[in-house]
RNA sequence: GGGGUUAUAGCUCAGUUGGUUAGAGUGCUUCGUUGACAUCGAAGAGGUCACAGAUUCGAAUUCUGUUAACCCCA
C-alpha cells in the first residue's frame, strides 16, 4: 500500500473518488475492521441501524441517517471504544406485499388465487431477489456496518422475540382482542393504527337533516358531513347544558328511511357550537361515536363493508360504492324533505398513509395492546434523563403523544408478516395463545384447530430491534455487553411509529432504556423546500450522486449547512462546493506528496528548528482537534466538520503550504525543509484523522500515501487534544502579520498595482510586543504580499507622506506611491474607517463608564471591552495623524 | 382547537451557556495562466438579524405579544 511513499509520487491533479472509494471499502471489509467482538477492558459503544424497507432503495433520508451513524461510530471506533453498528432489513409488511400483489397483477393473477403459501414463497422470492439492493447501497456510502451481525426482522430469532413477546403481553393482560371501532384502508384491505392515519382538511359540506321526534309534531335538526352512515345512526346527542334541548333528552326520535326508533342523549363529548349542536350518533362508522355509544349503551349497527361499499342496514342502497349512495341518498332526502339545508364546510379527513385512500372506520374485531402501563414508564425514563433526546425539543413531543396515546391496533390483515400466535377451537370456541405452534385444543383436546388468519403490525416487531438484535430472549454477552444501545440516530418522522415502541418494549422486556440518546434529524427536501417524493419526482438519487461525486462528497454536503432537528434542502451547487473542498483537500495532499523525496522519516525537529509558521499551524491545529472533539460530543456534527473545512482551507492551506514554499524548495538549508516537511505531515496526517468519520475514503487514500503506522486511518488512534502545541503568543504574532499582508494586498488592488509585481511597503508597529517576531518575520510579507523592500519605522520616525494608508490592530502600514496617491480619495477612505472607529469608541466608551456593567459584568468580559477599546483608540490615533498629513499635503 | 418549528446578505443556511465592527457557501463585480489545486488564487460590493414591547449595564441571542410560512396532534 505504501509504494508511494518514499516520493514517487505522481498522483493525479484532481480528485478522483471513483477510483478508490470501492478499493478501500472492500479492504475494510475483508480485513475484519467493521467487525468486533464483545471486548470487557473497553467502554462499549453500540449502535442498531433503523432497519430499512427490506425491497426498499436507498434515499436522501437513508443516506443522511447513515452518514451521522458512520461519523459517531467511526469516531468511538478510532477513541478506541468497542464499537458494534448493527445492520438490518425490516420486511416492511404493507409495503412489501404491496409490491408483489402488483406484481401477480401484472400477471393476471392474485394472492388469493394463489393461496397463501404459494404467496409467502413468492414474497420471499422478491425478497432474496431485492433485499439485498439497499444493503449495496450502504456500503457505496461507507457505512461500516459490522456485517457478520445483519439482522432480518423476519429471520428466526427476531421472530422468536417477536413471539416471546405478544405471549408474554397477553399473558399480562396487556393484549388483547376486541371488536372495536378501527381505522380501515379498503385498498390495503387491513385495518390501521391511528398513527398510520394521515388527517387532510378537505373541501365538504354540512347537511342539515331533521329527524322526527316520536309521537309529536317537532323535529330536531342535525348536521352531518356524512350523510351515508346515517342508517347506522342509533342515537342523536345534544350537550348536556344545552338549553334549546335540554326537554328533548330522553325522548326518541325516528330515523328517516329506516324508521327506526332512536334515543336522544346527553353526552358532554357534543361541541354546542358545531352545526346545530345536535348530532347523529353511528358508533359503527366513527371514534367519537363510538366511545359515546359504549358510554350510553348504543347499538353497532355496520352499514358499510370492508371494501367501501354499503353493507345490508343500507336498504336499497345495498353494494353500491360509499360515495355513490352518498349521491343517491341525497336526492332522496330531498324529496322526503328532511334534508333542510347545505353548508360549505372544510373538515379533516383521513386517508391511508400508505395508500393515500379515504380511511373508513369501521368496527371490527382485533388484536389490541394495552397502552397506559407500557407508556407511563416510556414517559418516566425521558423524563428522568435516562433517555436524552438531542435536540431536547423532541422530549415534549414524545411526552405529549405518550400521555394522549390510545390503544395500539396490532393486527393487520395481510400474509406477510409475523402471523399471530393465536388458535381458535372449532369445536369449543377456545382462543388460545402460545409460545410455539400448536394443533391440539388444550381445552376440549380438538384437532379443529385453525390459526388466526392475521399478521402483526411491522412496528410490533421494529420495537424490538434494539434488543433482539443482540439475541434477546436468550442472555447473549452481546446483549448484556450492548444493550443499552448508546444512541439512536433517525428522523422526527418517526419518533412516534418506532422510538416510542421501543422504549416502551425495551423497558418492558429489555429491563433497561432501548438507548442513552437520541439523536433526531430532518427530512432532506428539494430545492424548492418539497418533501421528495415518487409522485412529484422530485427526489434525488443518492446513488447518482455518489457515482458523479463521490461518497465523501455527498456525507459532507448532507451534515454541513443545517442544524440539528431541522429539514435542509438539496442543491447540486452545495454537492459541488463539498466536491472542491475534497479536491482541495487532494491536492494539498498532493503538494505535500510531491515534495517528500529525500524526506528523512526520522527526522524530528528541536524547538529552535520552528518558524513563526510552524507554532502557529501547530497551535490551531491543536485548537481545531479540541474544537471537532468537543462538538461530537455535543452531537453538533455539522459544526464540526464546519471547523474542520476552515482550518483546511482557511488556514493550512492559504496560509501555511503558501509560506512553506519557500522552505520546501531552498535545497540548501536541509534542516529547514525537513522541519517544514515535518509540519506538513504532522498537520495533515492529524487532520485526516480528524476528518475521517466524514469522509472516510478520501482520507484513508491519502493517508495510505503519507508516512503512516497501522493497517488503516479507520483504526488510527483519535487526536487528543495537545496543550503543548498550544501557542498564543505566536498565534497573535501570526495574526498581526496575515493582517498586514491583507492590508496590503487590499491597498495593491485597489491602486491596480499589478500582482507579481514587487512593490516597497513601510510598517509601524505601534504595538511593541509584536515588534521583534514581526521583523524576524518580514520575508512573509514579501511572499505573500509582493512587498519588497520592507521598511519597519524606528520610534518617532516621520510618517510617509506620499502612501496609502491601512491600520490594523498594532501595526500601521503604508504603501508609498510616489506622489501618485488620490488625496482626495485617500482622504475619504481615512475618514470612512475615522467614522467607523467613533462609532465603535463612543459605544465602547459608554460601555465602560457604565457602572453597573463594570460591577455587574464578569471582570473577563470587562476586561475584554477595555482591550477592544484600546485597540481602537490606537487605530483612531493612526488615523486621525493620517488624515492631517494628508490635509498638509493636500 | 392544542403543540412545535422557522423568519439573519440576491439564494441556501451557521451564529451552542446574552458581551462579534453579525459569518460561511453559492451567486455577483474587478483582477490574476510559471512548479498542490481555474473543482484555483487575490480584492470587493451586499444585512435597520420579520414587527412591537419587556427584562438587562448590554439582546440576532432571553421573555411576552403580533404577523407570515411550514409541520405534528385533535
Amino acid at each position: 500500500m505504501n509504494e508511494n511513499e518514499n516520493g514517487e509520487n505522481n498522483i493525479p491533479k484532481r480528485y478522483d473518488p471513483k477510483s478508490f472509494e470501492k478499493k478501500w471499502y472492500d479492504y475494510w471489509e475483508n480485513n475484519g475492521l467493521f467487525h468486533a467482538e464483545v471486548d470487557k477492558s473497553k467502554k462499549p459503544f453500540s449502535v442498531v441501524i433503523p432497519p430499512p424497507n427490506v425491497t426498499g432503495q436507498l434515499h436522501m433520508g437513508h443516506a443522511l441517517d447513515n452518514t451521522l451513524q458512520d461519523i459517531l461510530v467511526r469516531w468511538h471506533r478510532m477513541k478506541g471504544d468497542n464499537t458494534v453498528w448493527v445492520p438490518g432489513c425490516d420486511h416492511a409488511g404493507i409495503a412489501t406485499q404491496a409490491k408483489v400483489e402488483a406484481a401477480l397483477r401484472e400477471e393476471g393473477t392474485n394472492r388469493y388465487e394463489l393461496g397463501r403459501d404459494k404467496f409467502l414463497e413468492r414474497v420471499w422470492d422478491w425478497k432474496k431477489k431485492f433485499g439485498s439492493r439497499i444493503m449495496f447501497q450502504l456500503r457505496s456510502l461507507g457505512s461500516s456496518l459490522d456485517w457478520e451481525r445483519e439482522r432480518f426482522t423476519m429471520d428466526e430469532g427476531c421472530s422468536r422475540a417477536v413471539r416471546e413477546v405478544f405471549v408474554s403481553l397477553y399473558e399480562q393482560g396487556l393484549i388483547y382482542q376486541g371488536t372495536r371501532i378501527t381505522n380501515w384502508c379498503p385498498d390495503c384491505n387491513t385495518a390501521i393504527s391511528d398513527i398510520e392515519v394521515e388527517h387532510v382538511t378537505e373541501h365538504g359540506h354540512l347537511w342539515h337533516l331533521r329527524y322526527k321526534v316520536e309521537n309529536e309534531d317537532r323535529y330536531v335538526e342535525i348536521a352531518t358531513t356524512r350523510p351515508e352512515t346515517m342508517f347506522g345512526d342509533t342515537g342523536v346527542a345534544v350537550h348536556p347544558d344545552d338549553e334549546r334541548y335540554k326537554d328533548l333528552v330522553g325522548k326518541t326520535l325516528i330515523l328517516p328511511i329506516v324508521n327506526r326508533r332512536i334515543p336522544v342523549f346527553a353526552d358532554e363529548y357534543v361541541d354546542r357550537e358545531f352545526g346545530t349542536g345536535a348530532v347523529k350518533v353511528t358508533p359503527a362508522h366513527d371514534p367519537n361515536d363510538f366511545e359515546m355509544g359504549e358510554r350510553h349503551h348504543l347499538e353497532q349497527i355496520k352499514v358499510i363493508n370492508n371494501d367501501g361499499t354499503m353493507g345490508d342496514g343500507a336498504g336499497k342502497y345495498k353494494g353500491m360504492d360509499r360515495y355513490e349512495c352518498r349521491k343517491e341518498l341525497l336526492k332522496e332526502l330531498k324529496e322526503l324533505g328532511v334534508l333542510v339545508s347545505v353548508e360549505d364546510h372544510d373538515h379533516a379527513v383521513g386517508h391511508c398513509s400508505r395508500c393515500h385512500s379515504t380511511i373508513e372506520p369501521l368496527i371490527s374485531k382485533q388484536w389490541f395492546v394495552k397502552m397506559d402501563s407500557l407508556a407511563k414508564p416510556a414517559i418516566e425514563a425521558v423524563r428522568d434523563g435516562r433517555i436524552k433526546f438531542v435536540p431536547e425539543r423532541f422530549t415534549k413531543i414524545y411526552e405529549n403523544w405518550l400521555e394522549n396515546i390510545r390503544d395500539w391496533c396490532i393486527s393487520r390483515q395481510l400474509w406477510w408478516g409475523h402471523r399471530i400466535p393465536a388458535w381458535y377451537c372449532d369445536d369449543c370456541g377456545e382462543t388460545t395463545v402460545s409460545r410455539t405452534d400448536i394443533d391440539v385444543c388444550p381445552k376440549c383436546g380438538s384437532h379443529h384447530i385453525h390459526q388466526d388468519q392475521d399478521v402483526l403490525d411491522t412496528w410490533f416487531s421494529s420495537g424490538l430491534w434494539p434488543f433482539e438484535t443482540f439475541g434477546w430472549p436468550d442472555k447473549t454477552d452481546d446483549l448484556e455487553r450492548f444493550y443499552p444501545t448508546s444512541v439512536l440516530v433517525t428522523g422526527y418522522d418517526i419518533i412516534f411509529f418506532w422510538v416510542a415502541r421501543m422504549v416502551m418494549m425495551g423497558l418492558a422486556f429489555g429491563k433497561d432504556v432501548p438507548f442513552r440518546h437520541v439523536f433526531i434529524h430532518g427530512l432532506v427536501r428539494d430545492s424548492q423546500g418539497r418533501k421528495m417524493s415518487k409522485s412529484l419526482g422530485n427526489g434525488i438519487d443518492p446513488v447518482e450522486v455518489i457515482e458523479k461525486y463521490g461518497a465523501d462528497t455527498l456525507r459532507f454536503m448532507l451534515i454541513t449547512g443545517n442544524t440539528p432537528g431541522n429539514d435542509m434542502r438539496f442543491y447540486w451547487e452545495r454537492v459541488e462546493s463539498a466536491r472542491n473542498f475534497a479536491n482541495k483537500l487532494w491536492n494539498a495532499s498532493r503538494f505535500m506528496l510531491m515534495n517528500l523525496a529525500g524526506f528523512d522519516r526520522n527526522f524530528a525537529p528541536e524547538q529552535d528548528d520552528y518558524t513563526l509558521a510552524d507554532r502557529w499551524i501547530l497551535s490551531r491545529y491543536a485548537k481545531t482537534a479540541a474544537g471537532v472533539t468537543e462538538n461530537l460530543e455535543k452531537f453538533e456534527l455539522g459544526e464540526a466538520a464546519r471547523m474542520i473545512y476552515e482550518f483546511i482551507w482557511g488556514e493550512f492551506c492559504d496560509w501555511y503550504i503558501e509560506l512553506s514554499k519557500s522552505r520546501l524548495y531552498d535545497k540548501e538549508d536541509v534542516r529547514g525543509r525537513n522541519t517544514a516537511l515535518y509540519v506538513l505531515g504532522y498537520v495533515l496526517e492529524h487532520t485526516l484523522r480528524l476528518l475521517h468519520p466524514f469522509m472516510p475514503f478520501i482520507t484513508e487514500e491519502i493517508w495510505q500515501k503519507l508516512p503512516h503506522e497501522g493497517k488503516s486511518i479507520m483504526v488510527a488512534s483519535w487526536p487528543k487534544a495537545d496543550e503543548k502545541l498550544i501557542d498564543d503568543a505566536s498565534e497573535k504574532a501570526m495574526t498581526a502579520i496575515m493582517e498586514t499582508i491583507k492590508a496590503a494586498r487590499n491597498m495593491r488592488a485597489e491602486v491596480g498595482a499589478k500582482p507579481g509585481v514587487k512593490a516597497p511597503l513601510i510598517v509601524n508597529i505601534t504595538d511593541k510586543s509584536l515588534e521583534q517576531t514581526f521583523m524576524e518575520n518580514v520575508h512573509y510579507l514579501a511572499v505573500l504580499a509582493a512587498a519588497e523592500p520592507v521598511t519597519i519605522l524606528d520610534d518617532g520616525a516621520d510618517k510617509p507622506e506620499n502612501a496609502r494608508t491601512a491600520v490594523a490592530e498594532g501595526v500601521e502600514v503604508y504603501l508609498p506611491l510616489k506622489g501618485l496617491i488620490d488625496v482626495e480619495a485617500e482622504t475619504n477612505r481615512m475618514e470612512k474607517e475615522k467614522g467607523k472607529l467613533t462609532k465603535e469608541i463612543e459605544r465602547l466608551t459608554k460601555k465602560l463608564s457604565n457602572k453597573n456593567f463594570v460591577e455587574k459584568a464578569p471582570a473577563a468580559v470587562v476586561e475584554k471591552e477595555r482591550e477592544k477599546l484600546a485597540g481602537y483608540q490606537e487605530k483612531m490615533k493612526s488615523v486621525e495623524s493620517r488624515i492631517r498629513e494628508l490635509a498638509e499635503i493636500g
